[in-house]
DNA sequence: TTTGATCGGTAATTGGGATTTTCACAAGAT
DNA sequence: ATCTTGTGAAAATCCCAATTACCGATCAAA
């Protein structure tokens, strides 16, 4: 059954396949869009048959919600490496890091924000859930840091619940709007407005 | 050429038809969702004809870019007429009232933030240039209202663009949550926390 | 009341694209 | 050497919904 073919077990093969598939994915989805993407332009592009489109994913939708999760899975790995190396920092430092890695990670490709913000969006009941679960622990992580500014007394005792999910809507809308922008507005001004507001928002009285 | 049907005049019918479409895709674009949406359902919900409807719209799309209009409008209109009433109120006023009426206007019925913020996001290059359009508007108003602030010295002397987008996106990311949220966000909460953030947002050092 | 134009709904038509299947071949395995 | 199985390209099928064409119904004017 499982067979080596030019020194390569297939394992390996399919893995190969399913990562052109998803670097073409993110290309086409990006430049014309998820609506109009075509499976077939998509295998072309990947240099794969349709037939091994199908043995990957079941449809379109189900390699959005991989890159989906992708994205936002890399930012979140990166931001919890960068919150480990200040784990001693005053609460300031560490949500400064916070965003600057952030914004950083996003957009070192514009295809990035694009697909989460853009092409993602209104698509599907099950892409909604998830982006709402990756809405919720982006809010949970910044809830956490707000609470350890309140605990050591530069920020006020509150529910900072509904605080995180605006600042989380700031950094998309921001990030929508940053690559979509001509001429292009500068990556470390919007790493700057996001620090400042939400150092604002969780200092406020 | 013109004729009177039942006493009414064919263009009074031709408003009618497209109220009834706009009315029927509202509810349809937002319950089965935009993708989805067939446009011989959305026919047979407005009690309209294919043929009719291709004398109003062009398209789906065409349908959901006037809907995505008309909302903004709506809010805008209201939003203006109720600065008006306060015109010779200090600036945290103002910005209080602001908030306060937009997020009144657009949380009368969820399926206005469903529509604006889920539904229209993606589809086609023209909805998003008309999604830049009027966050352009909105960024602008809030900029004028931060000057203002600025004039009579209680928020600092900056540049205040890039804060006004970022306070566009808080609005819409929370917006977009609370038509999603299970069990309910109650409004009023929403409403409290843009006011903060945007008093905070302005009045930062 | 007859006539003729306009309207509106239903019923094809069409076209595009997703999914499946076929086929021929290449590359191990025995 | 022969058999088996994985593979890619392309064709065939199928499905569905947008668009159009037709036909009967409707109403106003003569």
């Amino acid at each position: 059954m499982a067979r080596t073919y030019g020194g390569v077990p297939p394992e390996q093969r399919r893995a190969e396949r399913r990562e052109r598939l998803l670097t073409a994915a993110l290309e086409l989805f990006t430049s014309t869009g998820f609506r109009q993407a075509k499976i077939t332009q998509l295998c072309t592009r990947a240099g794969v048959s349709t037939r091994n489109f199908y043995e990957e994913f079941g449809s379109k939708e189900e390699v959005l919600r991989t890159l989906h999760d992708r994205i936002n899975s890399l930012a979140l790995t990166h931001v919890s490496a960068a919150l480990e190396e200040v784990r001693d920092a005053d609460a300031m430092t560490r949500i400064a890091k916070l965003l600057d890695v952030f914004v950083a990670t996003v957009t070192i490709d514009p295809r990035m924000p694009r697909l989460n913000y853009v092409e993602a969006v209104g698509v599907s009941p099950e892409l909604e859930e998830q982006h709402q679960v990756w809405v919720d622990r982006w809010a949970t992580f910044i809830e956490t840091e707000a609470r350890r500014a309140a605990e050591a007394g530069v920020a006020p005792n509150r529910d900072y619940r509904l605080t995180a999910i605006a600042l989380v809507g700031a950094a998309t809308g921001l990030l929508r709007e940053w690559q979509a922008h001509e001429p292009p507005l500068p990556v470390e001004d919007v790493g700057a407005e996001l620090r400042a507001l939400m150092l604002a928002a969780i200092t406020r009285p």
